[in-house]
DNA sequence: CAGTGGTCTAGACCACGGT
DNA sequence: CCGTGGTCTAGACCACTGG
């Protein structure tokens, strides 16, 4: 008896045959009938194994033309925003935050000119300084739209950061991400104890609920992404 | 006859419950068996959704333990790092690619002192310079480890970039990426036309084919990055 | 139209790991 | 131990789309 062939080592042996340019950038496949005939399995198991392979952007597929190597194949990776919390913790750091003011009244003007929200909405605002062993690691500026999330002024974010309770209060809402590279406000540069003018990662978040925006979040960082994946 | 149910069906339910808190964040899913029966479909379509939700992020998975929802659900997103040709094209704007420079030697101090490589490799080193309708985006410079790329002292890097060769060359080898808020360097600034000391998102990739660094390329972007996922 | 991928089914066996 | 998820099978029907 051979060892059964899984979905894993058929999308090991498609890779093989792709590295070693058996089959070409742009190339086709066989179809799934046939692979499942060459590896002896069923089309199910084929079939997961092309659909990885599809999600990773490694080959594309279509109906009635087949299978094909990506002639550019992607750069997809993963990637996952984790709470400075759920980083501190892993890198075993003492986890802190706190909130540093707390005001109420309109958005701020560059939310309205960039278009992110109406100029009509109240917003909460709370600035909140997140720290790894004592050390300033990441400023947060949150800004809770007061007319859809009424109850956050019922809230106190001295020990929990806006955007933990935010995503308890509204699990799995989405969200929209920006990366900039931006140089520090002088003022942020002092509480995050950095020279004036640093350069520094800043995560724009618009948090979305049915087209509306419940929050905004600014997050200056004092660290830097990683990321592993296909090249 | 009712309508068949989907996996995509089955996901969009669990994930109406999921934000209606009648699941709440950490509580138990009921197994596959038991959603299976009252979906009335098969396992299979149920552990298909399941697996969905799990690769998202949402849903934590144990054999015997069963399925719960994550206590603090991961955003997990997916990036695609595209070529500076690709985002070009599809923003419609020409793009172009120049060598600026092209020497061979000893890899720098950095690369050594960071660990990235041996100090005993030879490297072939070139600068490229990408423009969108002739504004320059993004510097690119890329070091090729010619001791394991012996062929790519024959190429010229002047009208195709060094990266899409690479890739070409050694399809689907992994990389490892990290991105940096950097100051520019004065002779950086010169070339992208901005100010000194601008703040500007710089990626490096190491290229590795098994354990082994075939390049790294440092990546000196104008723009920033866009990403959208569960929050 | 005909071949491809997309999906579902009903059943099966197994590995893992709480209890 | 034994229930759970992880996977495979053989077969089926359908939707899309290229020729």
């Amino acid at each position: 008896m051979v060892a059964k062939i899984g979905y894993q080592d058929i999308r090991t042996r498609i890779l093989e045959r792709i590295r070693s340019k058996e089959w070409p950038l742009g190339s086709a496949l066989p179809s799934e009938v046939s692979l499942a005939a060459e590896f002896k399995c069923a089309r199910a198991t084929v079939n997961r194994a092309l659909v990885l392979l599809a999600e990773e952007g490694i080959i594309d597929r279509k109906r009635k033309a087949g299978s094909r190597v990506s002639d550019y194949p992607k750069k997809v990776s993963r990637i996952e925003l984790k709470l400075v919390r759920t980083e501190m913790e892993e890198r075993g750091l003492q986890y802190e935050c706190k909130q540093l003011s707390r005001t109420f009244g309109a958005p701020p003007d560059w939310m309205v000119n960039e278009g992110r929200i109406e100029p009509n909405q109240q917003m909460l605002f709370i600035e909140s300084l997140h720290l790894g062993d004592g050390k300033p690691v990441q400023l947060q500026r949150t800004w809770i739209n007061a007319s859809l999330i009424p109850h956050a002024a019922d809230h106190n974010f001295d020990s929990i950061a806006p955007c933990e309770w935010l995503r308890a209060d509204n699990p799995l809402c989405r969200g929209n991400y920006e990366l900039h590279a931006v140089a520090m406000e002088s003022e942020v540069a002092k509480i995050l104890k950095l020279d004036e003018k640093a350069p520094a990662l800043q995560l724009t978040i618009d948090l979305m609920r049915d087209d509306e925006v419940i929050a905004i979040i600014k997050a200056i960082n004092v660290s830097c992404y990683e990321i592993a994946g296909a090249f």
